[in-house]
DNA sequence: CGTTCGATGCACT
DNA sequence: GTGCATCGAACGT
């Protein structure tokens, strides 16, 4: 039997060398996949954009934190956060040109079961009832944590290797623009693309009808 | 419905 | 010592 990671090739590096807020919308409805086993439509994305975005990690200059940022396109930027969330950026345009795409939430596809023990897992949810299956992946904490994706891999090329993204040829719906999420500067930038309407994407929820 | 707040680790100044 | 690109519980209206 042939695995989906076999069936379909990842997104070669090309893809990510361009303007970052080319690739942030087009990494919508492609797939995340970690390992053999776990993988997910991107529904969610916010584009981080250089030393003059003031919620750039990159707007303070070059660090030994954000150096991924500052290296080649194609590459993973895992960073901790808040002490306690790995988040995952896809690193876009050219060295020296610090930009990522941050992903924040997907639609489970593959590795269901797998994904919600991992969210069980965290020590906030002992004794709490399992999350549905569109929650799992839902915001860039739960994500990293039921995909398994750590600070191991930082750098990590995603056109190759463990951590990937590859094109099933999902068609791209209405992508809705809308502000970045949980920062407390550049607020004012619609630099934030959703499926629009998906249920698994973060942030309030639709008013009820 | 809304807002506030604790957990938790580390890069940065 | 400070401040997070978060999560989810607790509490107020």
């Amino acid at each position: 039997m042939q695995s989906h990671r076999q069936r379909y090739k990842a997104v070669p590096r090309g893809f990510y060398a361009r303007d970052v807020r080319i690739v942030a919308p087009e990494l919508l409805n492609k797939i995340l996949l970690a390992g053999d086993s776990r993988s997910g439509r991107i529904v969610e994305v916010e584009a981080y954009i250089g030393e003059d975005d003031p919620a750039c990690h990159a707007a303070a200059g070059r660090t030994v934190r954000n150096a991924p940022l500052y290296g080649p396109p194609g590459r993973a930027y895992v960073y901790l956060n808040y002490g306690l969330h790995d988040m995952v950026n896809a690193v876009t345009e050219k060295a020296g040109h610090p930009s990522a795409v941050l992903i924040r939430a997907l639609e489970p596809l593959e590795g269901v079961p797998l994904m919600r023990r991992r969210r069980a897992r965290a020590p906030w949810r002992k004794g709490r009832p399992a999350v549905s299956d569109h929650e799992l992946c839902r915001g860039p904490g739960n994500l990293t944590r039921a995909m398994g994706i750590t600070l191991a891999d930082n750098l990590r090329p995603l056109t190759r290797g463990p951590l990937t993204i590859q094109d099933r040829g999902i068609a791209a719906g209405e992508i809705a623009w809308d502000s970045r999420i949980g920062i407390r500067v550049g607020t004012e930038r619609p630099w934030r693309a959703t499926v629009a309407g998906h249920h698994s994407v973060s942030g309030r929820r639709s008013p009820t009808p």
